[in-house]
DNA sequence: ATTGCTCATTTTATGTACAAAATCGTCAAG
DNA sequence: CTTGACGATTTTGTACATAAAATGAGCAAT
């Protein structure tokens, strides 16, 4: 008897908890595996992934509500091009809301929340670009330590898929030298500004990082053939 | 997002384009006709709207995806509350974006440019809220005006929806005497601005004219009842 | 040959009907 | 007051029907 109970759970939370037809689509969206204005069949999609084809065709109403996707009647459902301008306009937006969420940031951090960007700050400029996914994830951790919290959700939840986009495009692209020595140099001059309480100067710091960012992805959108 | 398309505009509006389900469930959730937690019960918005479930499904899919309707899986979904903080997240995203609009106008605007906003400002005065709708959709011209042929259409695209939520917003509460001409004073010096060339002025302006269109609706909110 | 057209055929999107699974509400028993 | 069973409601998934659009073969005019 005892014998047959738990089957579910093996582990606490090492497997996938079954990715649903909109967060696979969305991801092959935002990695590049469906490339620029492809066409998304909804039947293909259903047998792709096994399923009938009502949930993919709510999934990627989902998405066209998300920006993701562009439909037009009668004509079905195409990958949103994500070009250089797109990623120009997303980092504009950026350089705006990023530095109010750091502002705040420097306003209400304790100590340990300081302690805790400080270690990512460490940690990265360890690995010194010797892994990139790796440098990535902290980048987005860094930053996510600081605003995760902010009480303007809306803000937060634009950033986050601004930033998720953003990352995947950066996933493509090399990062140039200068570049990294840059980021490093940035993300310390922002760590003194938040421990010296200065939301100016950290706000300040902020906009000039995120602009330097997109500057140099887009130079290497519009140089790099891909 | 850019195939938000111009549905506002001084148009030939004869013939209904037979409105979608979609914008029909829309716009009763920004008008306040679907009020905020209330449940979206697929079978029943099918049958009042004459069709299946599945383009109820669709739409559905689609307002979450932009925000304006919450799902949890297996239980539906409900109307996103938007309440005053949701508001106030809004005007603090738009006190940002809407001055880098407008110094990009301030830059590029020509004489017939300025002539139209000119118009919509001195329609206005003229009307001197009178009539309130009327001023209304003056006031969303007036911006539209000098917005929408801005390169970034990520950003006035997210103006544009925060706009109509706004809208619909104001639309249920009162503005007082005192706010009333504050914005007709704000209207005015900005236009001075914009005719004086003066980039940096005119996005302060916005940014204040913004911030105080958001305290006043803040205000209303949390005072009356409703 | 190439272009541009019609028209039948196939592909695909969109709408309807129904079945399975989950949730919610109610009410009786402890 | 809480628990648990059971029927009604509602969501979620599948199968199919219809209508619109893409495709491509055949053919006439340049």
């Amino acid at each position: 008897m005892s014998d047959v109970v738990a089957i579910e759970a093996p582990a606490p939370d090492t497997a996938e908890p079954a990715a649903s037809v909109y967060e696979l689509i969305r991801d092959d969206i935002i990695s590049g595996r469906l490339t620029a204005n492809q066409k998304l069949i909804v039947a293909d999609l259903a047998e792709r992934f096994g399923t009938s084809t009502n949930p993919v065709r709510e999934a990627l109403h989902q998405l066209r509500g998300e920006g993701f996707v562009v439909m037009t009647p009668n004509r079905g459902a195409r990958v949103r091009p994500m070009g250089a301008d797109f990623i120009r306009d997303i980092y504009e937006i950026e350089v705006l809301i990023e530095p109010m969420l750091t502002r705040w940031f420097v306003r209400i951090a304790t100590d340990e929340d300081i302690k805790i960007v400080e270690d990512l700050c460490v940690r990265m400029e360890q690995i010194n670009y010797s892994d990139p996914p790796l440098h990535g994830e902290l980048d987005t951790q860094f930053h996510h330590a600081m605003y995760h919290r902010h009480y303007n959700r809306h803000a937060v939840d634009l950033w986050w898929k601004h930033r998720e986009i953003l990352k995947a495009m950066s996933r493509r692209y090399p990062t140039s030298m200068a570049r990294r020595v840059a980021v490093l140099k940035e993300h310390r001059d922002l760590l003194e500004a938040i421990k010296a309480h200065d939301e100016e100067r950290a706000g300040a710091i902020v906009a000039l990082h995120v602009e330097g960012s997109g500057k140099h992805i887009i130079g290497q959108m519009t140089t790099t053939p891909r």
